[in-house]
DNA sequence: TATGTTTAATATGTATTACATATCATATAT
DNA sequence: ATATATGATATGTAATACATATTAAACATA
């Protein structure tokens, strides 16, 4: 049994919930405005200032984005912004960034199937030539950053470029790996213009190969100390 | 060509980034204390209030945890927390969630070899334990929640459960719906006992035909707002 | 009519000051 | 050795005042 610390809110916290209860509770879309920072105190009964804490605390999550003498409007909030944010103080865990890297693989990994079903001519050529032109590990990032894209999930792209801070190959690169790299890239391509669905996916996993070595295959892990 | 909007940073803003950077610069770790408001209000030649707005943003985002006496403390940052936040405002369009819903099954789907490789027999009893006691949607829930858990990623399970607002099944449920997905599902169990990891993938595959589908095939969408 | 300019109103942005409050560290008492 | 009191200190809250940007309206210009 463990306990969880004792509640210590302050106003400013206070605030921040009551301003994301009332967005969701009001039913608010993007571009709608909250009300005046005075309203809005007088209504909780705290003083202008800790309304403004709250306030710029939504901001902190792009939720919002306060205009002067128009008032504060509701944003279309980026889903990995403040991810973005949060992983750029490198303040992650190296477990933490393990769980990362294998989750951006997992992605991949699932993502194949919605590739295939989208896949456009114009996408498939696009691809075909970065494959060609491989190069380096730029070239091998550009390959998959198309690839993802491909997936016509939006927010997959997102999630991608915030990856990939965390992510480079497990082990040092020597010619003969981008080669092999540079190979299977362009079967890749093959593979997703004339085979099946599961064809693609089986040469898929075996791309990332590399990466599945270096996963730890132990089932228990050290409990993290929260 | 689209235009980008004019720059425009309040103080606040300013030293929100500058902390953020000063974290990173200064490879700061988790329990490691900020220097006081007072002293990085003289650094930065802005009022104590601004440091204290910009110390605000970076709780909303998790990353510290000030406390009377002490000073302001670095906190091992929850990667999906600030995403919680922002998905229990509901002011995600249409697009996004379905977005989410893809990326959930995708994730599902590529972590099945990871759950295949670090599946302990004690998981795999307490799985099939759920799968026996199948109920309705959210014994469903229950176990794909315990499935995710196999996968010794803990990101993962976080970001399940930020997922789990947005997941639904899509369509309405009857009895017959659902006595096929504990059916599927002690299958599952079985093929994860005694199949191969390709087995189990092409099984989950299968069982999440009905989001399939749903997804839409055509490659081309709309262009959103931004 | 369509485009500039001026003006005033207004909501957010910033600073200053003062004090409240929680908590750590030290000293003291039992 | 444990408990209690005390003071120092860093964050939390409030009130006030003013700065600043932006909108909307009125007006001017071509």
């Amino acid at each position: 049994m463990s306990f969880e610390p004792v509640m210590n809110m302050t106003l400013a916290d206070s605030v921040e919930n009551s301003l994301i209860r009332f967005i969701r509770h009001r039913t608010l879309h993007p571009g709608d405005l909250l009300p005046k920072e005075e309203e809005i105190a007088q209504e909780l009964h705290v003083s202008r200032l800790s309304v403004r804490e709250g306030i710029g605390r939504l901001k902190a999550l792009g939720l919002i984005e306060p205009r002067k003498r128009r008032g504060t409007v509701l944003r279309k909030p980026d889903p990995f912004l403040s991810f973005s944010k949060v992983a750029s103080t490198n303040l992650f865990s190296n477990a933490d960034r393990q769980d990362f890297i294998e989750m951006r693989v997992a992605l991949e990994l699932g993502m194949c199937e919605l590739i295939y079903m989208r896949k456009t001519p114009a996408q498939l050529a696009a691809l075909r030539k970065i494959a060609v032109a491989f190069d380096d590990e730029e070239s091998d990032a550009k390959f998959h950053t198309q690839l993802m894209r491909m997936s016509g999930n939006h927010g997959m792209d997102e999630f991608r470029a915030v990856m990939a801070e965390f992510f480079k190959y497990p082990q040092g690169h020597d010619q003969e790996f981008w080669r092999e790299r540079r190979d299977e890239h362009l079967e890749l391509c093959n593979v997703l213009e004339h085979g099946t669905a599961m064809d693609f996916y089986v040469a898929m996993r075996k791309h990332f190969q590399p990466y599945f070595n270096n996963f730890r295959v132990q089932p228990i892990r050290e409990k993290e100390s929260k």
